[in-house]
DNA sequence: CGCGAACTTGACTGTAGTCAACCTGCGTGG
DNA sequence: CCACGCAGGTTGACTACAGTCAAGTTCGCG
């Protein structure tokens, strides 16, 4: 256990408390999670599709893409995940592959292993509902990204996600008008479904709105950004209201 | 409790008991379920986009679809359900809408009150478990729905969701070479991200692999299909195997 | 028998893909 | 310290897959 893997755990134990009521006992466990340090640079596969890992991947420190693969090799990124996000997190239950994990940029990550996962979650019926409960926000981006590949165009997709992040890495703080997103044009094509030379375009057509250079993104006028994304985020925040917040699985 | 509500629950515990290992009392605690019965007609709205239920919907028969929807009002289908789905089982730890379910043919639907699930969760963990591994299920299948949408063309698209249908209903048994999916080219097309006349055309192109009248699939050539389709099923089954059911939450 | 929903077909359009060339900026090594 | 190489970004010309619009046709049902 070193500083920064407790460090990662922080952020894990935070982005659970966002949405669930942990006890000091409960964030504690968690916090004491055995895990493993791995980097990995850019651009480099870490979990293959199809395989079958026996750890789950908390994110110290990158961004990583979740990825599924059609027969002719093309990509489409299902998820962006980011530090503090448990990526495998539903492997709890169900440890099958769904899709290949890579990192768009150095990453740090921390190998946790399932069976301490399982453990911490049967213990303590809270950790469990908190991590259910974190898949299914999971399910709800993912239900979001669906709309947005099937029925959006270019300009509206490229949009979207981009205030998606947006409101994803400033959690629980204010809407952040500038991250960090060091992924390139292809890659965020790889997320639209769209292709680098589609997205280049499309982004110019943006400028006004919001620039990305240096792997950093710039929103210019965040209410005409989601206006053009067509971005309503409360799939992603609607459950954070205190009064949201509960331990449904409590033993009686 | 009537007898047919009992016997759409026992199709739930079915589809539960394919991946997960209750014990009779719990599969009993869950066939205890109290449910209300309601009859949607053919492509009924019965719970809007952004609806907040007290309850979740047990299909005992029909076919009911989710659906998001863009700001112009195009509808993106993002799952199929079937009978002995319970198509809310998210909203027991997360009770925030994620988009509108619509019937897309005449449905009988048992809602079942949120806290009475929550109860015979927090009671038996297994349960719990179960209901989780099932929510991640539906997540695979979302998963590999954005790829559909996302990198394939019409023809591979139609193929795929065709496919996955047929496995899915067929559960535990064979791959069902002909099923029933009551589904207007429309419908077809709000799931695959395509236009009515799309669907159309592209469907003609497949008349030797697959054909749809009626409202039933008849399947002429799996294997074909499910090339073109580029259709493999693992991600449905690979927890089917006995070795792979667990009760990972189990108290120590 | 007549109506309406779903399906079918054709002609045309348009968004995004493909291919290819070129530019730019950064890191590395001579 | 400059030259080179290379990854990523930019632009243009052309293509093509799927959308749109509109006019039938078929089929089931009242």
């Amino acid at each position: 256990m070193t500083a920064s893997s407790t460090a990662a755990l922080q952020l894990f134990v935070d982005r659970l408390t966002a949405r669930s009521i942990l006890t000091d006992e409960e964030q504690g466990a968690i916090l004491a999670l055995p895990s493993h340090r791995v980097e990995f640079r850019r651009k480099q596969d870490f979990v293959h599709i199809d395989e079958v890992t026996s750890y789950a991947c908390l994110i110290a420190s990158g961004v990583v893409g979740r990825f599924g693969q059609t027969a002719t090799g093309a990509r489409q990124t299902t998820a962006f995940h980011i530090a503090g996000d448990m990526v495998d997190l539903h492997s709890t239950v169900r440890p099958v592959g769904i899709g290949g994990l890579n990192a768009l940029c150095e990453a740090t990550i921390l190998r946790v292993p399932h069976a301490a996962i399982r453990e911490v979650a049967a213990r303590y019926p809270a950790i469990a509902e908190a991590f259910w409960r974190d898949c299914m926000l999971d399910a709800a981006v993912l239900m979001q990204w669906v709309v947005n590949v099937g029925r959006r165009d270019a300009r509206t997709r490229i949009a979207h996600v981009l205030c998606e992040m947006a409101i994803r890495i400033g959690e629980d703080r204010q809407i952040l008008v500038e991250y960090d997103l060091p992924i390139t044009q292809e890659q965020l094509g790889d997320a639209a479904a769209l292709t680098s030379v589609h997205v280049n375009r499309s982004l110019k057509t943006l400028t006004d709105l919001v620039t990305i250079r240096h792997g950093r993104v710039r929103i210019r006028d965040w209410h005409a950004l989601a206006d053009v994304g067509e971005f309503e985020g409360s799939y992603l925040t609607a459950d954070t209201a205190p009064d949201r917040q509960r331990r449904y699985l409590e033993r009686p």
